[in-house]
DNA sequence: GACCTGCTGCGGTTTG
């Protein structure tokens, strides 16, 4: 007989006593969670950080472990069980070992490798303490290939790690030995991979280990961590699966999710830096260091400052702008953004937690991630763009019970003030953004143009069949309970297995796509080739990012990295800002640049080509909401109060919309016919708009358009004549063809190739290379351009193709949102104005034209002239975007 | 000497 473990000590005075020692008020709901865990439940926590939710789930889980499953009434924290018999403790499987730790029995997953680390201390002091015959253990990209090796013996009893090695984990031909004794899988942060294909990665996995769960067993529970969404039910539903679907009640096994959304009273304050006198302050530009000096003195008033940016360019511009402003900041500011070193993230990081740093302006690479407690001050630079994002960030400050959160918007520009008391009172109105799953559209369930990620899906084939091999029927079934492939349908079923193992229709004659190949003894679909079971390791996961050269100090540190374009277009002795340096280009070698500080001064700062956020629904309709109550005469925020010149100057020259009238205005200049349109719908609906209106007006007679557009509006513009009735109008907003018109006006073949090329990686057609030995970008987009050129010609039911435009339509131009504004505009009558100049509405529309076209020195004349046509109707000086001079 | 547009995130190995 094997020895017996040593007994844990009895759980729920120990769970007491954790807590006790460290003087911790238990989390406000926290009965709720362990009586919810204990009935072998589901479920999804929502609640601020700082109250503990991590303590919360993993003491339920260790107490839901120890007792046995039926006859509990409750543990720890004024709960008594019914029954004192607890679990018999683990034995080893394996003979004449003592003391063994018991097998995984928690997964804890985090959207960050960092967040795992964290989590890790938290969990590895509490289980100390409750439970010390468990082990803790993490497992990502980082961790050491000794303790890999360790782990592949035998893997700890709670393990953190991420979407991706866990993809990797249940790659592995024996994974199912290895989760046999699982009892609940926790994700952190859930709402950061919800909406994603990380998200999807992840409900086909945890598809697989619910599965793999034994009739008999105990099932397994999957508890989410989310913050505020404005439908948290649906998170809760698609992470756990279709035990949602389940009656509340029956059996502990039926036992449908449960929401736990913790209404603690957070106390958020969101104000704006008013400017001094808004007749000074630009109608348009994004940088706003026109209102450096004034965030120096915010600086001055706090310990800590989170100063928070929405580009990585303008984190290094307002880093050097504070410095100039105030050089004794020297040493006591930083910054941080995604391109930069992670030797230099992190000793910012630990500058902040230690409170040695006053300020750290940063990109939303500080969204997330570690507690910042010294953080008393948020100031948000620019458009938050949502709701629930500008909430986040408040979020880092008053990191602690009772502390309040505070964020300060600086505007860039006038119309973000108004922005920003949007963003307070759509905030206190509980009005948040939503997170959909992927390919989801409109409302609840699987809508009109819903598509799947079949790229996902492919890779998660190779996977299992890697992962011990599949029976395609029951994997299917399996497939199907995750709530991203419900309803898939025979023929992507079909299509995305004959991928795997043929490679489609047109790539069948190559071996090297033929992933999967069915074992006629087994009957099973498995990878056989060691090759390929190899590169499909080291391209798993679905995040897909732009090819980049790192950026070295000759002989020295590393700095980040940079795009290739920005470094194809210096030569050697150009100087450029960078990680918060002014260093000078020396050359690139194996893609890397080297560089060495610069004499000289500083003219450059690299781009990056990010996501372009648009403003989100909910915040668009917020403040449009606040533009309509202008247009009233009622200024009700201390924001529209300082807007009021600019919106009586709109008033007199042209008009101020509001929720049932949207503006036109036309305009006449040497140029040509200006239309300019303010439905406030953000960028991308007003992209897909601007296509579809030009597409539509030049479809009777060839005509061509200029096209620009921002968040509140877009223009057209025609060198010949153009007006506009409400005939027309009417026509314009017609909501037939939408799609298909928007796809003839753009050069739909063209976005659909570039988006391809994140389809293609996904899908495994084209690799990445190892780490640390990426390919160029221009590799990448050549081969998936090759392959979309193949597919395109010979294959053209190829559901990848098809996923491409999908998601072109959805990602780039928004088309759901696009067909919502359609119906709203053709709902409201139109205030179409004839203007003699520029409007407050429109200027920031011309000067963002005229960045594309114009050299420097043209567009600083044509803006100076266009504020001088003002003038004298109100006053403006312009913070002008401009095109760098390469 | 002006003055700068677009976020984040992960991942492999081992046969001497």
């Amino acid at each position: 007989m094997p020895p017996r473990a040593k007994s844990p000590p009895p759980i729920a005075p120990a769970i007491s006593a954790f807590f006790a020692a460290r003087g911790w008020e238990p989390f406000p709901f926290q009965r709720e969670v362990w009586a919810a865990q204990r009935d072998g439940k589901s479920g999804l926590i929502h609640a601020p950080t700082g109250f503990g939710k991590t303590y919360a789930a993993f003491c339920g889980l260790v107490a839901a472990d120890y007792l046995p499953f039926k006859g509990r009434a409750g543990v720890g924290m004024g709960f008594v069980p019914h029954s004192e018999e607890p679990h018999p403790p683990p034995t080893s499987p394996l003979k004449g070992e003592e003391k063994r730790a018991p097998p995984l029995t928690i997964l804890w997953i985090t959207p960050l490798k960092a967040l795992a680390g964290d989590s890790y201390l938290s969990i590895k002091e509490a289980a100390a303490a409750m439970r010390p015959d468990w082990t803790v253990g993490i497992r990502t990209g980082d961790t050491s290939s000794a303790e890999r090796a360790r782990q592949d013996k035998r893997l700890p009893t709670v393990l953190l790690t991420t979407p991706e090695s866990l993809a990797l984990l249940l790659n592995k031909a024996d994974w199912r030995d290895r989760v046999s004794a699982l009892r609940a899988v926790v994700v952190d942060e859930w709402h950061e991979l919800l909406g994603s294909k990380r998200g999807v990665l992840l409900e086909l996995c945890l598809a697989r280990l619910r599965n793999a769960k034994k009739p008999s067993a105990d099932p397994l529970m999957t508890w989410g961590m989310s913050a505020t969404l404005g439908n948290l039910d649906e998170a809760m539903r698609v992470l756990i699966g279709p035990d949602a679907a389940m009656p509340v009640g029956n059996t502990a096994r039926q036992g449908g999710g449960v929401l736990i959304s913790a209404n603690i009273k957070k106390d958020i304050v969101i104000d704006s830096l008013i400017p001094d006198t808004i007749e000074r302050f630009p109608w348009a530009g994004h940088l706003g260091t026109q209102m450096v000096k004034r965030v120096v003195e915010k600086i001055g008033e706090a310990k800590s400052t989170l100063i928070f940016t929405n580009t990585r360019s303008q984190t290094e511009l307002w880093y050097q702008a504070l410095l100039d402003a105030a050089p004794e900041l020297a040493g006591q500011i930083a910054l941080h953004h995604g391109s930069l070193d992670k030797a230099t993230r992190d000793f910012v990081e630990d500058g902040i937690r230690s409170g040695l740093l006053r300020a750290v302006v940063c990109t939303s690479s500080l969204d997330l991630g570690v507690d910042f407690r010294p953080v008393e001050q948020v100031l948000q630079i620019g458009s938050p763009k949502g709701i629930a994002r500008l909430l986040q960030r408040a979020g880092r400050s008053g990191h602690q019970p009772g502390a309040k959160s505070r964020v300060t918007v600086v505007p860039t520009h006038a119309l973000e003030l108004v922005e920003a008391a949007a963003a307070r009172k759509a905030a206190m109105d509980g009005r948040i953004e939503t997170r959909r799953p992927l390919g989801q559209l409109g409302g609840a369930g699987p809508a009109r143009g819903a598509w799947r990620a079949l790229d996902v899906l492919s890779q998660h084939l190779v996977s299992c069949a890697l992962g011990g091999g599949f029976d395609a029927d029951e994997l299917r079934a399996e497939v199907e309970t995750s709530a991203s492939f419900i309803n898939l349908t025979d023929e992507e079923w079909q299509w995305t297995l004959d991928f795997v193992t043929k490679g489609g229709a047109s790539l069948s004659a190559y071996p090297d796509f033929h992933k999967v190949t069915f074992d006629a003894e087994t009957k099973r679909y498995v990878v056989a080739d060691r090759k390929i079971a190899q590169r499909h390791r080291t391209n798993i996961g679905t995040i897909v990012s732009e090819a980049s050269i790192s950026v070295q100090f000759q002989g020295g540190a590393r700095l980040g990295h940079v795009e290739e374009d920005f470094v194809a277009r210096l030569n050697p002795g150009d100087a450029f800002i960078f990680a918060g340096r002014v260093v000078e280009f020396i050359r690139v070698r194996e893609m890397t640049a080297y560089v060495k500080r610069a004499t000289k001064k500083r003219n450059l700062v690299p781009r990056w080509a990010g996501g372009k956020m648009p403003l989100t629904t909910q915040l668009a309709d917020a403040t449009r909401a606040l533009i309509a109550e202008a247009k009233n005469g009622i200024y009700s925020t201390p924001e529209t109060q300082c807007c009021k010149p600019i919106f009586e100057l709109q008033h007199r020259i042209s008009a101020v919309p509001d929720e049932k009238r949207w503006l036109i205005e036309t305009y006449k200049d040497r140029e040509g016919w200006h239309l300019f349109f303010f439905p406030f719908e953000g960028r991308l609906v007003h992209l897909g708009l601007a296509t579809l209106f030009s597409y539509r007006l030049a479809k009777d007679e060839a005509k061509t358009f200029s096209i620009s557009m921002n968040d509140y509006g877009f223009e057209l513009v025609s060198p010949t004549e153009q007006t506009l009735t409400k005939e027309t109008l009417h026509q314009l907003l017609d909501t037939r063809n939408v799609e298909a018109d928007i796809l003839h006006g753009l050069n739909a073949a063209e976005l659909a190739k570039r988006q391809f090329r994140e389809i293609a990686r996904v899908a495994g057609l084209i690799d990445q290379g190892y780490p640390g030995a990426n390919k160029s970008n221009k590799q990448l987009q050549m081969s998936s351009g090759l392959l979309f050129d193949v597919f395109t010609n010979y294959d053209s039911a190829n559901l990848l193709l098809k996923q491409a435009v999908r998601e072109v339509m959805e990602r780039q131009l928004e088309a759901t949102r696009l067909q919502a504004a359609l119906l709203r505009l053709r709902a409201s009558e139109v205030l179409l104005k004839h203007c003699e100049r520029y409007t407050p509405f429109s200027f920031p529309l011309m000067v963002e034209r005229l960045r594309e076209k114009l050299s420097t020195e043209q567009i600083e004349d044509r803006v100076a002239r266009m504020v001088a046509e003002i003038e004298g109707e109100a006053t403006t000086s312009f913070d002008l975007p401009r095109k760098r001079k390469t």
